[in-house]
DNA sequence: AGGGGATATAAACGATGTCTATGATAAATT
DNA sequence: AATTTATCATAGACATCGTTTATATCCCCT
């Protein structure tokens, strides 16, 4: 009833292989005798002989070589399964999945992303993007690895790393150049025409409710989807983005945007790593975790 | 460098299967633990994780699933082949090479082939008709499992059985009805149109042999390529052919053909069953031989 | 004939895998 | 929320099974 004990497959297919049992032996780091023993013992078993013995080594019978042709197949896929497992290992293939949003992609994961691609060539970079709560469910349902997003996360399945901080803040081209040197209260800032990124944001949503706490509607002018409009729209002087400061840091150096500073601090904010509980990672995202979380600690001090 | 004992990897398929090393370990006749173990140390090795674990057993994990669609296909190989063997064993399968003349397979081997298919109808039985040094080299490259022929044999490569006894003698139809009460001298023989095999049987060139030896000259009239040839020319009267007695029985029975007597006696010969020294049988030619044998010891009482 | 190379056999040994017992954790049940 | 009942993990003792050493046997080749 129960199955032939697999190693001998390993024996008898060397062994065929080779003609020689000696031969197999040496294969196999064992001595004659042993392969002698594993073979009568799937001869035994199977109530067939598989080899012919003769003075120059062995030679397959009828029904050997049937065996044979059958264990061939299986040999060849199991080698191909190990030589692929020692590929995942050393990350010569495999895959990284990873949601979060296309900012966080475009202005925190990419550099990341492109150092990890140059050392592992061989590993595929699967990228979703999505609201944080839609991130967390790819997570949950296995469709991705890990997901990048802003903190704070609540979900006791899930396993966070804290990347660096983020500072929202509010930005304005030229044409509001007479913020310049201000400091506005919240107030105030209702007064000019703002511009938030769309409804289900979770920056918004933040801002919205800390506004709110101080008896101000925070009611946008204009909405869009993504950071680079918000960027765009807010040179163009179509009104006062709410941005993530270390997003438009080129144009807050080279002038094309200021800062408007309000009387208030906004509340920071860090971008977090998701993970499940529990669930071991692919080598990749192992490996790809790790080397965000030595560039930023790195760039914390 | 050396392979992963392949025994682990039935322990993975079975318990990637059932999603449970528990359930795995029921399947493999062992304990629980001894399943995990052997999981461990199949991702020691590979120093790859394969499952996750959790509380309602357990699941692939990418790798694990990459490495269960190799070895699901190396699994199903080796079933195949069990069940193939086990199939060899049963004669559910297999195949029986046999290797000799028309005539022998016509009047001696027939019945023997037909019971031996009634019972195992899986077994394909090849027949491959030759001369005697024919069969001998087919014997020898190994393109037949045994070999029927008349004996003697004398090769010391060879593992001879003795068959069945056989007598050959010479035999007329009613236009030499003369002749059915003498007894002949070979050089009064010698004075009838005589009807041989063809001149490359052995059985013609010991009687050829054996009639020089007193002197005579037995010069066919007629040759012919089939023992059913030589039975049908005799009793149409074109001649004395000489032809084996216990293939003629019927003939011998019903009267349409008599046998011409000798004042010396024809030595008989036996049919012999060659099989390679110290070549294993496959399965079907051990039954084979071994139904023969006994069917022969039985008829030789 | 005799040497060399192959496999077979036997018995002692030892590594490896197996088991028992126990612990830890998470889901299901109450 | 507490309890029960699954699951897998771990540790250490044990025993099996495979391995080795030593020797025999056989066949081929010179």
């Amino acid at each position: 009833m129960s199955m032939i004990n697999f190693e001998l497959y390993k024996v008898f297919y060397l062994a065929a292989k080779s003609g020689s049992l000696s031969q197999a032996a040496k294969s196999l780091f064992l001595t004659q005798p042993s392969v002698s023993h594993a073979i009568k013992q799937l001869e035994e078993h199977m109530g067939v002989t598989l080899f012919t013995r003769n003075a120059r080594g062995v030679t397959l019978t009828q029904e050997g070589n049937v065996l044979f042709s059958y264990i061939e197949q299986a040999y060849n896929f199991i080698s191909l399964a190990e030589e692929k497992m020692a590929e995942f290992k050393s990350m010569d293939s495999g895959e990284l999945r990873i949601g979060g949003s296309d900012s966080l992609f475009k202005h925190y994961l990419l550099p990341y992303l492109e150092t990890f691609h140059e050392h592992y060539p061989g590993v595929g970079i699967h990228l979703t993007h999505g609201t944080t709560p839609e991130i967390i469910s790819s997570l949950k349902e296995g469709s991705i690895d890990l997901g990048v997003v802003r903190l704070p996360i609540i979900d006791p399945q899930l396993e966070v790393k804290e990347g660096i901080q983020l500072q929202d803040c509010f930005v304005a081209g030229s044409r509001f150049n007479e913020l310049r040197d201000r400091v506005l209260t919240m107030e105030q800032l209702t007064q000019y025409p703002i511009i938030l990124f769309s409804r289900n944001s979770r920056a918004r949503m933040a801002v919205t409710e800390l506004f709110r706490e101080q008896g101000c509607e925070l009611k946008p002018e204009i909405e869009l989807g993504s950071v680079d409009l918000l960027i765009e729209f807010a040179r163009k002087g179509l009104g006062i983005s709410f941005v993530t400061r270390e997003f438009v840091a080129k144009e807050l150096e080279e002038g094309s945007l200021f800062e408007v500073k309000l009387d208030v601090a906004l509340p920071p904010s860090k971008v977090g790593i998701m993970t499940l509980r529990h669930i071991p990672l692919s080598i990749a995202a192992k490996a790809f975790i790790e080397r965000i979380e030595q560039q930023d600690i790195g760039s914390r001090t």
